[in-house]
DNA sequence: GACTTCACG
DNA sequence: ACGTACGTGAAGTCC
């Protein structure tokens, strides 16, 4: 029941307090003159208590006052109701199993000691099935949970959660299997929202209007739980260690657990129609939600490292680097930081004065990247040496150096967090460490693959790559003819793309135009500019400008493809791939060319980097379905590839199995073939 | 924490 | 006249 004193005075500093929140929707009809009871209760019921005080209180703080007449009505407000209960007995457990077991949907909601994923034990569990109604199951009182909650687990009810794959990844490290369908909140809010936060906090204050107990305040100590509230706020930079939630009094964290419950419960009931009504149900569906226990087992599984390879390789970039410090140094004249782009730059460009005007970046520094440098390696011998110090330098610190610290205590392998939306076409992104950039271009750099190893006798490393993936796509995606019967006829992308720009027979392409063809249909990818084309091939603009002429003339339908993504674009806002999967952008009517241009290339790479990328998490949902109860295992992703360990004994069952399933995960439009190339090896130099 | 550079697809 | 290839993450410097 909502009551409050001083209706007046409440509703004006309520009012204040609303017109800067990010709900404003039934502010339009609200009478700030005048609000009668009703309306109030509206915007209260919309609030909550908890939301408001907190507002409340921030005015106040900033504001530095003594306790506003508004605070103090405001206490007076009891909450919303609701009804979180600690399972400690066997009545109250049986009443939760009743409840969830005949539910279609509930949500649950892991509490732990640690944020990492295997290194933190299990502290307890929240369920809701219905809003405002939650349960919270301490572990600790309860030795047989397994048991007791197994078969809610394996059930085929909808499971909805916020950041799923770290609650799955700690029942799955528990022993506990988890059947989907899933739905995570975070992950629908990205696909709703991209742009804005997806916590759960800014969630619950976004969308429910509410503001959940932060788990930081459960830490402050206080005699008096009525004052926490406020306390905590005051004092809410105090604690920031461990967020270990065994320490806290099990009663305490029941509320919090079961209110996080709760909310994630409510913001799937207002998140999954807005989903539906953008058309992207389907992508969370189909696509996003099966993908989650896929990745928990990658993450799990993690790969082998070979110390030994690390070290070789590490001693002889160590040599390189000392040897090349040193020839540099005598060279420069002087000494200085190798390693600082501003120090170097003021050497060679300032002191030695090795070009006339030099470029500069934004900031205005000397510019001394790669491509730069390049360019002045006739000038200075200086120049080849602090381009292959810079080399040795990255493998050393970022790879030989780095990786072993991410070793996992419990595996003493390699770990990589996969972030499933992270970025904006719907590609993967690997973190801590990333394992999506180890080289292999250059020759030095390929050694470090071989410390990537299968992980004991009797596997193998199976690599499997989709051949020429975006480049199907977007033959595909266009319907270009010659293109389309280029992949038809299996013949080489890049000397069939040559042969048709300089009209020759695909015979007589020479290396060097087959590299042009190459950039050329890179650039498309990326939505080419005569300037960048030049740029990279290191031809005067007019020649490449007739390069791409020419490359429109063979493929008429792939510049037709590209402006209707970008005509598509200026009148929907964004851009899709084949499975519906949206890209919004805004800056493609901005009246700043330059900004303009940049979205219109970003929009044109959008449907084929996308569409790419989602037919290789529909090909990992189904070969984690294929691998299951086997010993092989999937272990990366890196964007067009999949790497197994291989057990040898399901080698020959297993290889024709995985390439029909990657080259049927998505099929084409105009019967564009999907081909796979594939490789086994003890490591992943060899896998290849 | 911004900036620069460079590893990958 | 302007200033670009698309998408990422990590290490190092420097303020």
């Amino acid at each position: 029941m909502i009551q409050f004193a001083d209706q007046a005075l409440l509703s004006k500093n309520l009012a204040t307090i609303l017109l800067d929140a990010p709900i404003t929707e039934s502010l339009d009809d609200f009478e700030l003159q005048d609000p009668n009871e009703e309306q109030l209760r509206e915007l209260l019921e919309k609030w909550e208590f908890r939301t408001l005080t907190k507002r409340i209180f921030q005015d106040q703080e900033e504001q530095q006052q003594e306790e506003s007449p508004i605070f103090k009505s405001l206490k007076t407000i009891s909450e919303v109701s609701h009804d979180y209960r600690l399972i400690d007995s066997e009545e109250c457990l049986t009443e939760l199993l009743d409840e969830l077991q005949g539910a279609k949907v509930f949500c649950f909601d892991v509490e732990t000691t640690s944020l990492d994923r295997f290194q933190s034990d299990l502290v307890g569990i929240a369920f809701s099935s219905k809003a405002h109604e939650a349960y919270y199951l301490p572990i600790e009182r309860w030795p047989h949970w397994k048991e007791k909650l197994s078969a809610l687990f394996e059930s085929s009810s909808l499971k909805v959660g916020h950041n799923l794959k770290f609650d799955l990844a700690i029942l799955s490290s528990q022993g506990i299997r988890v059947n989907g369908p899933f739905f995570d909140t975070m992950l629908a809010h990205t696909l709703v929202a991209p742009d804005q936060k997806h916590g759960m906090d800014a969630l619950a204050e976004n969308i429910l209007g509410y503001c959940p107990i932060k788990l930081t305040d459960l830490f402050t100590q206080s005699e008096q739980p009525d004052d926490d509230l406020f306390a905590s706020a005051a004092q809410k930079k105090a604690t920031k260690g461990e967020l270990d939630t065994s320490q806290i009094p099990v009663e305490k964290l029941a509320q919090y657990a079961a209110e996080d419950a709760d909310v994630t419960l409510q913001l799937y009931e207002k998140l999954a129609p807005q989903l539906e009504e953008l058309g992207l149900s389907s992508i969370l569906n189909e696509i996003e939600a099966p993908l989650l226990p896929v990745l928990v087992s990658i993450e799990s599984e993690g790969i082998s490292l070979d110390q030994s390879v690390l070290d070789d390789v590490g001693e002889k970039l160590e040599s390189t680097i000392k040897t090349l410090s040193e020839q540099i140094e005598s060279l420069a004249g002087r000494p200085f930081n190798l390693n600082s782009p501003k120090q170097l730059g003021e050497i060679l460009f300032g002191e030695m004065q090795l070009v006339e005007k030099p470029k500069k970046t934004k900031s205005g520094q000397f510019k001394t990247d790669e491509q730069t440098l390049a360019a002045l390696a006739p000038k200075h011998p200086i120049i080849a040496n602090i381009l292959k110090y810079r080399e040795a330098s990255k493998l050393k610190s970022t790879y030989v150096d780095a990786l072993p610290n991410h070793r996992a205590p419990h595996s003493q392998r390699i770990h990589t967090h996969f972030h499933q939306l992270l970025t904006s076409t719907g590609r993967l992104a690997s973190s801590d460490p990333n394992l999506q950039n180890i080289p292999v271009r250059s020759e030095m750099g390929k050694e470090l693959r071989r410390a990537f190893t299968a992980r004991a006798d009797g596997f193998l490393l199976l690599a499997a790559d989709y051949s020429q993936i975006e480049l199907r796509v977007m033959a595909a995606l266009s319907g270009d003819p010659a293109m389309i019967e280029a992949f038809q006829n299996n013949h080489d992308i890049h000397t069939s793309t040559a042969a048709k720009v300089y009209g020759i027979d695909p015979s007589e392409v020479l290396p060097e135009m087959r590299r042009t063809a190459k950039m050329v249909n890179f650039g498309i990818i990326y939505g080419i500019s005569a300037f960048g084309l030049s740029q990279r091939l290191n031809i005067p603009r007019s020649e490449a400008s007739e390069v791409i002429k020419s490359y429109f003339e063979q493929y008429p339908a792939i510049a037709e493809f590209m402006e209707e993504v970008v005509e598509s674009v200026r009148k929907d806002g964004y851009a899709q791939t084949l499975s519906g999967r949206r890209r919004y952008f805004k800056e493609i009517n901005s009246g700043n060319a330059t900004v303009r241009a940049n979205a219109e290339r970003a929009a044109i790479n959008s449907p084929i980097q996308g569409t790419a990328a989602d037919m290789i998490k529909i090909a990992m949902v189904r070969i984690h379905k294929i691998l299951e109860g086997r010993k092989s295992k999937m272990i990366l992703q890196v964007h067009d590839e999949l790497l197994f360990d291989l057990h040898e004994s399901e080698e020959a069952q297993l290889l024709p199995l995985i390439t029909e399933a990657m080259e049927n995960a998505l099929v084409l439009p105009n019967q564009v073939p999907v081909k796979i190339d594939l490789g086994t090896g003890k490591n992943w130099l060899q896998a290849h």
